[in-house]
DNA sequence: ATTAACTCTATATATATAGTAGACTAATTT
DNA sequence: AAATTAGTCTACTATATATATAGAGTTAAT
């Protein structure tokens, strides 16, 4: 499940992709044109700039611009930043693993097995899709 | 995400399923053998029933067993049944679809185009394993 | 000095998840 | 018929997570 704030992550990002070259952008503005909360826009926007997807310039004329370039920015990235891990279940997790209380034997476990069937095909698509490619796919 | 409710639907599914020939089968028996918690699983096997998943005899002497044959149970149809929609956002969910708040146009949102594809990538494993498929998961 | 804009921490509210409790109903056994 | 066993139903509670909101603090330009 995406939440509502990785969602907000993703507008946000590619509303910077397509103004990255006018320079900085300001919250209110992201705010206001994709209709986020602009209080907690701030939160998710300082969260991607501490984890290097968003820099920023304080004071007047400041405001936010991406941190590289939108082909190097991976939407799966960027989901884990904001939601946490991808995996369906904590114990097929790479980046959160947690073993399960009641599991005997994790490796004959068959739900196990299945959802890293599951994990592995979210993971194909949100790992190998950058910024660059999400915003080509305002086409059908 | 895979709810620990759905979890212990999937194994006391699983336990039903391997013993299918013997007949009727307590919700303490899975319980304990399973390591859920009995009252909670009560809620979950009914809700199978209700669903035609399982069927129940009452009184002494009853207990739970499989309302059709393994291989006619579609593990997606579970989860859907437990957890809601497999779509991880409201607007790209056949069963349970919603319109987002802020969204223009639907048929040019990024983040939407991109998530049908997660989507249809997990309802593509889900919906094509049934819970005797599920049984073989057991060997890596 | 003033203003604009990001930064940081705390708090609030709502919803979902996970689990518990107890009375009720049905079927079997004695 | 009574006792026992086991599923049925409804309500409640606790905890966590999601979705914000508030306000004081910091930085930089004019």
């Amino acid at each position: 499940m995406l939440s509502k704030k990785a969602k907000y992550a993703l507008k946000a990002l590619l509303y910077l992709s397509k103004n990255n070259l006018k320079g900085v952008t300001l919250i209110a503005e992201i705010s206001e044109n994709e209709g986020i909360p602009k209080k907690f826009l701030e939160q998710i926007l300082l969260e991607l700039k501490k984890q290097g997807i968003l820099q920023s310039k304080r004071g007047k004329e400041g405001g936010y611009f991406l941190g590289k370039a939108p082909s190097e920015i991976i939407i799966g990235h960027v989901v884990r930043i904001i939601d946490g891990p991808l995996a369906p279940i904590p114990c097929v997790s790479k980046m959160a693993y947690r073993r399960c209380d009641e599991c005997v034997d994790e490796k004959t476990c068959e739900i196990r097995n299945l959802f890293l069937l599951v994990r592995d095909a979210t993971i194909e698509i949100l790992d190998n899709t950058t910024l660059s490619q999400l915003e080509q796919k305002n086409i059908l």
